[in-house]
DNA sequence: CATGAATGAGGCTTCATTCAT
DNA sequence: GATGAATGAAGCCTCATTCAT
């Protein structure tokens, strides 16, 4: 990864590195990264505050690094539980995304408050996380289209519908409420989305 | 209002009130609260830097006033274009309040980005802030619901949903764009919304 | 001047610039640039640490702006010198040159310093300070050899044996010996000087 | 060496404390003490960092060492060419061991801005350097004026005057323009000094 | 009301040095 | 002998806030 300094030789090395990854990313959360100090990472991950900048070169780039590195991951995830459904139903391929993001953003609410923080943290990478998903949905979006299967509405604007939905729902829940939501309460938002989309609900 | 010192008395102070508040809405927009410094705000306000504090009692406060401000005045324009149309019919009215919405924040991009900010600058006012907004729809859909116009589903949860798709509609156009969304656009959004909402659409 | 980051205002901004100064020029010659923290100066100068930075952007900027202010009224005053004698004889300017240079430098014994670590610290105005010196002594040398007043040896290289001799015998004297070279001594110095620059000594 | 912490006692040692004193030797003089770091150091000889404490027992004593032991190398050197020379003439010599210096400095710029940042690295090494070197010229100096060769003018004073001389060409084309001094300017200057010392040039 | 110089606590980062392997 | 990850004291600099004018 490109924000790193310097990759662990050793294997003390990589737990450490996992270790200043795991408190920041809770802290980042809990606290924000202006609120964060590099002092609060170190103490939670039982290191001396030096050793953070043998691997990242500055707190910013910690910040950019698990963006990506999460970002990553939940991207992969979606993927994988896609390919493992032989539909070709956009819609139904959707569902189990909607279930994986919010799996994954349960389980690693840090990438949530990154993301929603990084507009004002490191605009550029802000931006380029949400087109990289937007540009998913929207090939998705036209193949279903071709296909007759979902209604023939702007592509960009629909994917960016589809993870505000997402986004304001795992805010709700998953922040405000503090917990994830039921199945019947995915069910409903999906039949929301469904009818919205589908030309023939 | 409740975050500011001291209520301008002579028509200079007004002004020179006015030119702060200008000037931060600007700011914490641009580079966000953190990175934005109350020096840069008396800078583009066109003041000296004690001046601020004769308004303010700190930064915090007006990022709070701010929000609260801005917001209370989108939802007085909100409320007063629905109240412009003798519709009742939800879905209507909605699509009022929409494009006033999408108005004022082009108009205000500031408080777009000070509200997305603000869970990490002062957490409680976010969530009031979204609370706020939620609680006025829940109202509005649970009528419909009794009136049988919209589909039974979660009425909180609708809410998030809405919110969600005009926050990221926004950030799309607004923000990464820098463009408001046309009439077409916003149209087929609106389809979107109605076929998912209605129960006869 | 091109290194400070702002320039007082007021009479009370006048006098805390001067208070780093003098505190910076004395520290930096009593123990260096870098075993010198800013901290060390705004003591001595009285001031809180901040203040140090209302005036100069960084550390270095000061030791840059007092290499370029005390080099300046250097050559001011030797210029001056020289101007009051209505001579032309090289020689004879050189040696109140050379008085004139002993006083300042006794004087501002932070200068001596500050120019002599300057190589490992700002080595392009390191370089900058001799050039300019030399190319003085080059045309004053050029000049006095046309009129046959002394040896047709290469100048640039005699700049460079003068400001040896100079700053060889400052450094024994005030900063070894810490003591002015007597007037004897510096006519003994300047026969030596005569002898080897003179076509008819 | 006294600065040394421990003589290596094999070959790999050996071979190792080697590759440290010159990739100190050619750090030093290009950035400086300060800003050479222990780490740059020992990443240029291509060893670990912990290895360096091995011959060294802090950064300072390397410093020292290297100025000690390439001034002695320098002095020795001089020595040696001037012992090989049957004359008596200190002029003579003295041109020698100005060549002398002029060759050796050029194949160690290290020693030279060594010697120079010395002043604020260890004030103490720095006096000391040039107070042997002085007391060496004085000695000649005393015995050539009572041979009556050359002018009967302060030693001490004469002594900074050579090595001021010598420092600044040196300065000029090595550092400065970056090549030795022809024969022929070597010649000019030593013209210059024999002027400037012999009773009867 | 307005000014802007001054304050100083506190954050980020560096780097000489140590030590377990 | 050699390694390199870890340490933590310490320095540079920022910036919200105060206050004398």
């Amino acid at each position: 990864m490109e924000y790193i300094k310097q990759q662990p030789k050793t294997k003390r090395g990589e737990e450490t590195l996992r270790k200043i990854c795991e408190a920041a990313e809770q802290l980042f959360a809990e606290k924000g990264y202006y609120a964060t100090e590099v002092a609060d990472i170190t103490r939670r991950a039982g290191i001396s505050s030096g050793t953070f900048y043998i691997y990242f070169p500055d707190k910013l780039s910690s910040f950019r690094y698990l963006m990506d590195e999460l970002g990553h991951e939940l991207r992969k995830e979606i993927r994988a539980a896609k390919e493992e459904l032989p539909s070709n139903s956009m819609i139904e391929l959707e569902a189990l995304g909607m279930r994986k993001f919010f799996r994954f953003v349960s389980e690693h609410i840090g990438l949530f408050a990154i993301v929603w923080q990084s507009q004002f943290v490191d605009p550029e990478s802000f931006k380029k996380y949400y087109e990289r998903f937007s540009s998913g949905y929207i090939n998705e979006i036209q193949e279903a289209q071709k296909r007759g299967e979902i209604r023939p509405l702007n592509p960009a604007y629909l994917s960016y519908c589809l993870m505000g939905i997402y986004n304001f729902v795992a805010l709700k829940s998953l922040v405000f409420d503090g917990k994830e939501p039921s199945d019947e309460e995915l069910e409903q938002i999906l039949s929301f989305i469904r009818r919205g989309l589908l030309e023939k609900p």
